[in-house]
RNA sequence: GCCCGGGUGGUGAAAUUGGUAGACACAAGGGAUUUAAAAUCCCUCGUCGGUAACGACGUGCCGGUUCAAGUCCGGCCCCGGGCACCA
C-alpha cells in the first residue's frame, strides 16, 4: 500500500520525457516509408499558422492526432503522422511592420521556435516530410498548377468588388476593416472594382454535392453545412416581356423555385444595380438617391434577416407570361445582384419577405396556394405568407394540379412559349483567389500591353516571391517596385500579375504534397496514392466549410490532372471542439470591459465550490465572466508552454484527453491538471514498487492460469475488460476521455489488490504491463520509461498493442438485479449458467422482493439472462 | 428565420443494442500521518426521511409506447454553435 519508501524514484517528467525524445529520435520511430506489404495509416492534423507560440486549441488538435497515430502504429500499420506549417497570410505582414522585420524572417523563427514546442510535446511527426508553404519547393507546384488549369479554362478573370482604402490607397482584407474604416488610416472604406482570377469550382457543383454521400465517416453537421454552402435549388427561369424597351432591353429575365405560384406575381423586384433601376435612376432622382443608398447596405451583417424590406417603383411595366396582366417593376434593397439574374418575380401570398414587401407598399396579395388541411385553421394570408407546398388554386387551366405537377405544366407551357426553361442554380459561387497582398504566392500571369492575360510558361517558373523586404505597411513590396513585375513572356515584354493567391490555396493540396514532393514534379502519383487518401483527418470545426470543401474541390483537380487515383481527400473527418477557461473583467470609467488574466485573478468558493469573489493583487474586485472560448479579447487564454513547465507534457496530454469527449468543449480547470499529474505518479509509483518487489523475489514471476484464486480471475478479467475497452473507446469510438477513465479504475483496483505471492506479483505485472500499452498513445514518454524499467519487450512504439484473454472475460458467476415492477428491490449472485428456472425461482426466493410481492399475484417473470429478473405483480 | 448540436449531482462527465442512473475525475467535508505544512493515504458525498437496514423522489417540462425509458415516439420550454435577404 502506502510505500513511503525513501529510496523510491520520483517521477520527473522533466527527465522521463526527454530520455524517451531522445529514444525515439534515436530509433527514427516516426520516420515513414512506403510499404506495400503493410496496411498504411495516414492521420493528419490541420497544420499550424506559425504565429510565434502554440495555443491551448493547437495542443488539443494534435495530442487527439498523435493519439490516434501511435494507436494505430502500435496496431502494426505502417502510420504516417506528418506537420507543416500554413506559413502565408496577413499576421505576417502586421507583425513585420510592428517588429520591422521581413514577413520571412519573422515566420521562419516563429517556426524554429513553434517547432522545438511540439517535439516538447512528445508528438511522434515524421519531420523528413516537413513543408512550409511560403517556400518556392512548395508554391511553385501550386503555381505550375494554375496554369494546368488556365489551360484547361478552369480558370478567369473578372471584376469583382475589395475593400479600397482611399487614404492609404490600399485594398484591404475584410478583417481590416473595423466597423467600415480601414484599420490604419481609419478612412471611411468604399467598395472598388477591380480584375481578379477565379476558379470555376462551379463546375464541379454537382461531383462536390454528390460526393458528400461517400463521406460516411465525417460528422453529420460538416456534411449538412456543406451542402446546404452549395446550395442547389432547381427551378425555372421566366422571361417576362417588357411594355416599352427600357435600357435597350425588350424582356426580363428572373429565377424562381416556385413556377407553380407564377399565378400568383402581383410585381417584379430587381436589385438596386439591375440595369432597369440604373436607367430609371437617369430620370428619377429618388431613385438615384435610393441605388446610392443600397450600395451602403452591408451584406454580411447578422441583423440582415431584420433589416427593413425598402423599395421603390421604377414606373416601367412587364407583362405577365400567362395572364397577359400588365405589372409593374419595383426596386427592392433585398434582392441580390448576385444570385439568379438579379431580379424576382414577386408572390407575396406565398413568399415572407415579397410579403412584408407587398403589405408595407399596399401591391396586391394574391393566394394561388390551396392550405393543407393541417394548416387550414392558423394559415392566414393576411397576417403572413403561406410557404408550403400544395395544391393550385386561383390559376386557370392549372388550378387543382399537385405541386409537382403545376411546376411541371407551368414550366412546360412556359418553354412553348419560348419564355421559359428549367434551370439548376447553386449557392456556390466561383473561387476568388486574387489577394492584393504581399506575403502570398505570385499569381503566375503575366499580361502583355494589350491586356491579354498568358499563363507563364513551365520553365519560367517559379514566381519567386522576394523575401528580403522591407515592409512600409501600406503597399505590398511587389507592387511597390515596378521592377519586380518586368518579364518576357516568349521574348515579348509583359507584365507581371502582383496578386497573390488566397491562402486557403495551400491549404488546399497540402495533404498530398506530404505524401509525395519529388523535386522535379507536383506529386509522384506512385507515392501519392500509396498514402491517400487521409485516413483520419483532425481539426477545428471553423474549416467545416472553406477549407474542407476547398481541399474537396483541389483533390477532384488533381485527379482529373491524372496526379491522384481518389475522388475525396480525407476519409475520416473529427472535429475537436474549442478550449474554455474562466475569464474575469471590471469595467472602466467609460464602462467598457477590461478582462484580465485568470493567473492574476484569486477567487473565492462557497462550500459547493462556486465562484462567489474574484479579486486582483491589488484588491480590486472583478466579476466572472463564466467559462468562455479561450481568447486574445478575453485575456483568459492558458500558456501551454507553462503547464509543460511545471507538469510535462504527459500531463497535459492527458487532461485533455481525459476532461472532455473530443468533439465538446473542453473546460480547463488547474485543479482537473493537477488530478491527471496525480494519477501519471500514482502509476509510475506503482511500477516502481512492483519493480522492487520483482528485484526482491529474485525473479520475475509468471502467471500459472489454472491455479488463481477467485479473487485474482476477478483482477485479470478487470485487466482484460480493461483491454478491451481502450481498445474500443480509442479504436472505433474515438472517445478518449471514458478509455482514461476505464485505466484510472483498474489503476485504483491494481493499487488495492494485496500482493502476497508469485501470482499475484505475476498478475499484478500484467496489470501494469497492459496500463503502460493502453496508456502509451496518450502519455507515451512516461509509458515509455516504465516499459524500459520493467524489461518490455520490444519497442513499445511498435510492440503489439495487448490482446485481449477472451477466456479471461469468462465469468463463472454473474451479478442479477431482481426488479418489482421495474424498480430495484435486491441484487443475488448466481452462476453463469443458470437455467431460467432457477434464476426466476431464486429471485422469488429472495427477502426484500417477498415483502413487495406480498399480497400481490405475480402476472408475469422476466429474465434477462446474466443480466436482470423483473417480477410484474399486482 | 433556417440548419445543426445539447439540457443528467456542487462541477466536468459516464451509462455503446431500451435492462442497477451518476463509472472516472474535480470540488467540498471528515479523519490518519506530521513539531507544522506540503505530499500521501482512508472515509463520506443526488435530494428528502432513517443510527442503520431500507424507503420515497430524481436525467429541462407535458403526454405516450413498454414488463422496463436518460435512451424510443408526439408536443413544448430553454441553452450553445453555424448560416443567412439565395428568390
Amino acid at each position: 500500500m502506502a510505500n513511503t519508501d525513501q529510496n523510491e524514484v520520483q517521477y520527473n517528467p522533466q527527465e522521463v520525457e526527454k530520455a524517451a525524445q531522445s529514444h525515439w529520435e534515436e530509433t527514427q520511430v516516426f520516420t515513414a516509408k512506403q510499404d506495400d506489404n503493410r496496411e498504411k495509416f495516414y492521420c493528419m492534423s490541420m497544420f499550424p499558422y506559425p504565429s510565434g507560440r502554440l495555443h491551448m486549441g493547437h495542443v488539443r488538435n494534435y495530442t487527439i492526432g498523435d493519439v490516434v497515430s501511435r494507436f494505430h502504429r502500435m496496431q502494426g500499420k505502417n502510420v504516417l503522422q506528418p506537420m507543416g506549417w500554413d506559413a502565408f497570410g496577413l499576421p505576417a505582414e502586421n507583425a513585420a511592420i510592428d517588429n520591422k522585420t521581413a514577413p520571412a524572417k519573422w515566420t521562419y523563427q516563429n517556426i524554429e521556435y513553434m517547432k522545438t514546442q511540439l517535439n516538447s510535446l512528445g508528438f511522434g511527426y515524421d519531420w523528413s516530410r516537413e513543408l512550409a508553404t511560403c517556400k518556392q519547393d512548395y508554391y511553385r507546384w501550386e503555381q505550375w498548377f494554375f496554369t494546368r488549369l488556365f489551360d484547361k479554362g478552369l480558370v478567369y478573370k473578372k471584376n469583382a468588388t475589395v475593400n479600397w482604402d482611399p487614404i492609404d490607397q490600399t485594398v484591404l482584407a475584410n478583417e481590416q476593416v473595423i466597423d467600415g474604416r480601414g484599420w490604419r488610416s481609419g478612412a471611411e472604406v468604399e467598395q472598388k472594382e477591380i480584375p481578379q482570377w477565379f476558379i470555376k469550382i462551379t463546375d464541379y457543383a454537382d461531383q462536390l454535392l454528390a460526393d458528400l454521400d461517400k463521406l460516411s465517416d465525417w460528422p453529420q453537421q460538416v456534411v449538412t453545412a456543406q451542402r446546404n454552402w452549395i446550395g442547389r435549388s432547381e427551378g425555372v427561369d421566366v422571361t417576362f416581356d417588357l411594355v416599352t424597351e427600357t435600357a435597350g432591353l425588350t424582356q426580363v429575365e428572373v429565377y424562381t423555385t416556385r413556377p407553380d405560384t407564377l399565378y400568383g406575381v402581383s410585381y417584379l423586384a430587381v436589385a438596386a444595380q439591375h440595369p432597369i433601376a440604373l436607367e430609371a435612376a437617369k430620370s428619377t432622382p429618388e431613385i438615384a438617391a435610393f441605388i446610392e443608398e443600397c450600395k451602403n447596405t452591408k451584406t454580411t451583417e447578422a441583423d440582415m434577416a431584420t433589416m427593413e424590406k425598402k423599395g421603390m417603383p421604377t414606373g416601367v411595366e412587364v407583362i405577365h407570361p400567362l395572364t397577359g396582366e400588365k405589372l409593374p417593376i419595383w426596386i427592392a434593397n433585398f434582392v441580390l445582384m448576385s444570385y439568379g439574374s438579379g431580379a424576382v418575380m414577386s408572390v407575396p401570398a406565398h413568399d415572407q419577405r415579397d410579403w412584408e414587401f407587398a403589405t408595407k407598399y399596399d401591391l396586391p396579395i394574391l393566394q394561388v396556394v390551396e392550405f393543407k388541411a393541417e394548416d387550414a385553421e392558423t394559415a392566414n394570408i393576411k397576417e403572413s405568407a403561406y410557404t408550403e407546398k400544395s395544391n393550385l388554386v386561383n390559376s386557370g387551366e392549372y388550378s387543382g394540379l399537385s405541386f409537382q405537377a403545376g411546376f411541371d405544366a407551368i414550366a412546360e407551357k412556359l418553354a412553348s412559349l419560348g419564355l421559359g426553361k428549367k434551370s439548376t442554380n447553386y449557392r456556390l459561387r466561383d473561387w476568388g483567389v486574387s489577394r492584393q497582398r504581399y506575403w502570398g504566392a505570385p499569381i503566375p500571369v503575366v499580361n502583355d500591353e494589350a491586356g491579354n492575360s498568358y499563363a507563364v510558361n513551365a520553365e519560367d517558373l517559379p514566381v519567386v516571391l522576394p523575401e528580403d523586404v522591407v515592409m512600409d505597411g501600406v503597399t505590398s513590396p511587389i507592387k511597390a517596385d515596378p521592377e519586380w513585375a518586368k518579364a518576357t513572356h516568349n521574348g515579348m515584354p509583359v507584365t507581371r500579375e502582383t496578386d497573390t493567391f488566397d491562402t486557403f490555396m495551400e491549404s488546399s493540396w497540402y495533404y498530398a504534397r506530404y505524401a509525395s514532393a519529388p523535386n522535379d514534379a507536383m506529386l509522384n502519383p506512385n507515392e501519392a496514392n500509396y498514402w491517400l487518401p487521409v485516413d483520419q483527418y483532425i481539426g477545428g470545426i471553423e474549416h467545416a466549410i472553406l477549407h474542407l470543401l476547398y481541399a474537396r474541390f483541389f483533390h477532384k483537380l488533381l485527379r482529373d490532372e491524372g496526379l491522384v487515383s481518389s475522388d475525396e481527400p480525407f476519409k475520416k473527418l473529427l472535429c475537436q471542439g474549442m478550449v474554455l477557461a474562466d475569464a474575469f473583467f471590471n469595467k472602466d470609467e467609460k464602462g467598457k470591459e477590461i478582462w484580465h488574466a485568470p493567473k492574476d485573478v484569486t477567487v473565492e468558493k462557497d462550500d459547493k465550490g462556486r465562484i462567489v469573489k474574484a479579486y486582483l493583487a491589488d484588491g480590486t474586485e472583478v466579476q466572472h465572466g463564466g467559462m468562455i472560448k479561450m481568447s486574445k479579447s478575453k485575456n483568459n487564454g492558458i500558456d501551454p508552454q507553462s503547464v509543460i513547465d511545471i507538469y510535462g507534457a504527459d500531463t497535459i496530454r492527458l487532461f485533455t484527453m481525459f476532461a472532455a469527449p473530443p468533439e465538446q468543449t473542453l473546460e480547463w480547470i488547474d485543479s482537473g491538471v493537477e488530478g491527471s499529474n496525480r494519477f501519471l505518479k500514482r502509476l509510475w509509483r506503482l511500477a516502481h514498487e512492483h519493480f522492487s518487489a520483482c528485484k526482491e523475489a529474485g525473479a520475475v514471476p509468471s502467471l500459472q492460469l489454472d491455479a488463481l484464486s477467485k479473487s485474482q480471475k476477478a483482477l485479470r478479467r478487470e485487466i482484460h475488460q480493461t483491454i478491451e475497452k481502450v481498445t474500443d473507446d480509442i479504436g472505433r469510438r474515438q472517445t478518449f476521455n471514458t478509455a482514461v477513465a476505464k485505466v484510472m479504475e483498474l489503476l485504483n483496483n491494481l493499487q488495492k489488490a494485496s500482493v502476497e505471492d508469485d501470482q499475484d506479483l505475476a498478475l499484478q505485472r500484467e496489470g501494469i504491463m497492459a496500463m503502460i500499452q493502453l496508456l502509451n498513445p496518450i502519455t507515451p514518454h512516461i509509458c515509455e520509461q516504465l516499459w524500459h524499467l520493467l524489461d518490455g519487450e520490444g519497442e513499445l512504439q511498435t510492440s503489439a498493442w495487448p490482446e485481449v484473454d477472451k477466456a479471461a472475460l469468462v465469468e463463472d458467476e454473474k451479478l442479477i438485479v431482481v426488479q418489482v415492477n421495474g424498480k430495484v428491490r435486491a441484487k443475488m449472485t448466481l452462476a453463469a449458467d443458470i437455467s431460467s428456472e432457477d434464476a426466476q425461482a431464486a429471485a422469488l426466493a429472495q427477502e426484500n422482493v417477498q415483502a413487495f410481492i406480498e399480497g400481490k399475484t405475480v402476472r408475469k417473470v422476466i429474465y434477462i439472462a446474466g443480466k436482470l429478473v423483473n417480477i410484474v405483480a399486482n
